[in-house]
DNA sequence: TACCTCATCTTC
DNA sequence: AAGATGAGGTAG
């Protein structure tokens, strides 16, 4: 048994520095409370307490790396404090050493880093290490550079095309608090108007984070703000360690003051933020990748109203999420008058299934690219005007349903939507495959009515089309059936509704009381589809030139779609309202905030025993999610956001600490719910 | 009695 | 999650 123990002086020995026996304590506030970076089960994730010892005393300061034996071995950490006393004073050992005494997490990235895991129900280990990049000591070695000047207030002549726009600005110059959602018109130079935001906040001293969805955003938000002033960094994910590490420091040591970067900038350690900004937040790579999966808009939105600076979200389009923050109040809009828009809004054509022109043209049904927009395309590169040419996914094809029950037809590998490869629901017998993960599907079997239906002249599979109810009154099946009869072959554009027929399901009252009632089975949804389609096209039609000299779009929609007009009216609120009312409906985000928890049947109701919900709190399913996975979602008011996020905290700690096997997954406000 | 396997417990 | 500890079985 002392033998074990016996492994500390080796360790001891190679440091050879001091022998562990002989270290002391530091004088004063001797213990540091420390994050360990290793992946914890979830109930373990606090701070663990270590002694400090003398000779570490001047450098540990709370904010920096320090290097820690943890279960035995030596991790990185982060000193988040440093106390007089511990609760483990029986177990408590030395920090091994301080890395260096660069203070990398800073009180308001610490804050919100901890507001972030508490919200997305993650560990504060994994938002900081999506929030402060890996240390590269040759880079920390180089001196600090001096901070650069405040820049002159700049003109911002863009902006009185809006009809706030000038009133904005200058309460931003006067260093107000100053929350704002705009939707810029259409071939606006939205970079240049960034800038102009960007140097307006800059030149009050204060600093300014803007994030993009991807690198060539960064780079034209770049060369926007560097061309009025000087201390502007960009932060890509592209970079290698050494200069991503290299420009962070210059953010932290004070010498940038304006960052432009992707969704990792959004944690960028600006010394007082003036304002924050997110363009074209209904962009998918706003959405995390890794756990706790935050999104840019989301955590901006926690940090602006941490630390007192304004929040632009910007984009062509508008989403559900940002028409919230102007209904609540927490963010007036910036839109351009009806006249401004008609001047700035380029010709837009639709042509849909029903059209007379590619109903009768039978090539333009099989090509991706119709004859009228060819043709259009040609006049344009005639004229020695760019063209841009925007077509459905290759292969797009609607989802397949069960042919008996019609409820979406899964993979049983990843629940992926099923379609056929060839791009029709009839013909030659293709088999289907999963439009997520590829696995192909030879002998479908239902999920929902377990039936394989039969082969030969009934098909097993047919085209699904999203959120009609598994079982529609005969006459509406009847039409369905003659509706797809008449499409057939036909490619489908993107957009398309979220009910095919009949009225839409009715919003279930929340439910007041104590124990959650569980509710029937969600059915699969994804309501971001229409959004998406219209956000597209806004900002791809968004650099043609207006007016009648200007370029042209032709969309190959039908025009008689909520999305179609939107873009032709060029109206991205009423969309964003449409959607949104569509979302309450339902009761689906944002109108709510909702948790997915996924994990093998015992597993996921396991965790539903165990949840305290609040008031409002609903469970649906748990539905089959393939592999013997299920998924269960769980939902209260905005209100009871934060009681949601600690009840699923509660319930999955209660778990991971008695040890059970299968592992669980959450996810707060996914971006897609199956 | 030396040496396995499996379950349970702890992590500052 | 993963290493440390402990109970209990078993080959020899």
């Amino acid at each position: 048994m002392g033998g074990v123990r016996s492994g500390r002086h080796h360790s001891v020995a190679a440091s050879g520095i001091v022998r562990r026996g002989e270290r002391h304590p530091a004088a004063t506030a001797a213990v540091a409370r420390v994050s360990v970076d290793v992946p914890l089960p979830y109930h373990l994730d606090f701070p663990f307490d270590y002694r400090i010892p003398a000779e570490c005393d001047a450098d540990a300061k709370p904010g920096v790396r320090v290097r820690v034996r943890f279960r035995g071995k030596l991790t990185d950490g982060f000193l988040l404090e440093r106390v007089e006393h511990t609760e483990v004073a029986d177990k408590i050992k030395y920090i091994e050493r301080v890395v260096s005494p660069e203070v990398v997490l800073t009180p308001e990235i610490h804050g919100l880093a901890r507001a972030v895991a508490d919200r997305y129900v993650g560990s504060l280990a994994n938002v900081l290490r999506l929030a402060i990049p890996p240390r590269h000591a040759r880079a920390e070695a180089r001196e600090a550079e001096d901070p650069a000047p405040p820049p002159a207030r700049p003109e911002a002549e863009g902006w009185q095309r809006y009809t706030r726009g000038p009133a904005y600005l200058d309460a931003l110059a006067n260093g107000r608090s100053a929350n704002a959602v705009w939707q810029a018109l259409p071939g606006e130079d939205w970079p240049a108007r960034l800038a102009e935001v960007a140097a307006t906040v800059a030149s009050t001293g204060k600093g300014v984070v803007i994030v993009v969805p991807d690198y060539r955003d960064v780079n034209r938000v770049f060369a926007a703000c560097t061309a009025l002033m000087p201390g502007v960094v960009a932060l890509q994910a592209d970079l290698g360690p050494g200069e991503r590490y290299k420009r962070w420091l210059s953010i932290l040591r004070g010498t940038a003051r304006v960052v432009v970067g992707t969704k990792a900038a959004t944690f960028a350690p600006v010394a007082d933020p003036g304002l924050l900004v997110v363009w074209d937040d209904g962009d998918s790579g706003h959405a995390e990748q890794l756990a706790p999966y935050p999104h840019v808009r989301d955590v901006l939105v926690q940090r602006a109203h941490m630390a007192g600076a304004s929040l632009l979200v910007a984009a062509f389009a508008r989403t559900a999420e940002a028409q919230l923050l102007v209904d609540t109040g927490w963010a007036p809009e910036i839109v351009a008058s009806r006249e401004q828009l008609r001047a700035a809004a380029p010709r837009v054509t639709a042509i849909g299934e029903t059209d007379a022109q590619l109903a009768r043209d039978e090539a333009a049904r099989t090509a991706r690219l119709p004859a009228i927009a060819f043709e259009a395309a040609r006049d344009a590169l005639k004229a020695g005007r760019p063209v841009l040419v925007q077509v459905p996914r290759r292969g797009y094809v609607p989802a397949l349903a069960c042919a008996n029950c019609r409820v979406r037809a899964q993979c049983r590998r990843c629940a992926g939507p099923l379609s056929l490869p060839g791009g029709s629901t009839d013909g030659a017998p293709r088999p289907a495959e999963c439009r997520w993960c590829g696995a192909v599907e030879v002998m479908f079997r239902c999920t929902a009515c377990g039936l394989t239906p039969p082969a030969g002249r009934g098909r097993r599979l047919q085209a699904h089309r999203r959120g009609t109810r598994p079982r529609l009154p005969r006459r509406s099946r009847a039409h369905l059936r003659r509706r797809r009869g008449a499409g057939r072959g036909a490619r489908r554009p993107r957009p398309r509704r979220l009910h095919a027929r009949g009225r839409a399901p009715r919003r279930r009252r929340l439910r007041r009381g104590a124990a959650p009632r569980r509710l029937g089975h969600p059915r699969p949804r994804r309501p971001r589809a229409t959004e998406e389609a219209l956000r597209l096209w806004m900002t791809a039609a968004g650099m043609v030139v207006p007016g009648p000299q200007g370029g042209r779009v032709i969309v190959t929609a039908e025009s008689s779609l909520p999305t179609v007009q939107a873009l032709v009216r060029w109206d991205p609120v009423w969309h964003a309202n449409l959607e949104l009312s569509g979302r309450t409906e339902l009761g689906f985000p944002p109108a709510v905030r909702m948790a997915t928890i996924d994990g093998v049947a015992d597993a996921v109701n396991a965790v539903l025993d165990e949840l305290r919900l609040p008031a409002t709190g609903e469970i649906l399913g748990p539905v089959p999610l393939g592999e013997d996975k299920e998924r269960a979602l769980v939902r209260t008011s905005r209100a009871e956001g934060r009681a949601l996020a600690e009840a699923v905290a509660d319930a999955v700690r209660v778990r991971t600490a008695r040890k059970d096997p299968d592992p669980v997954r959450v996810r707060m406000d996914p971006l897609e719910l199956l």
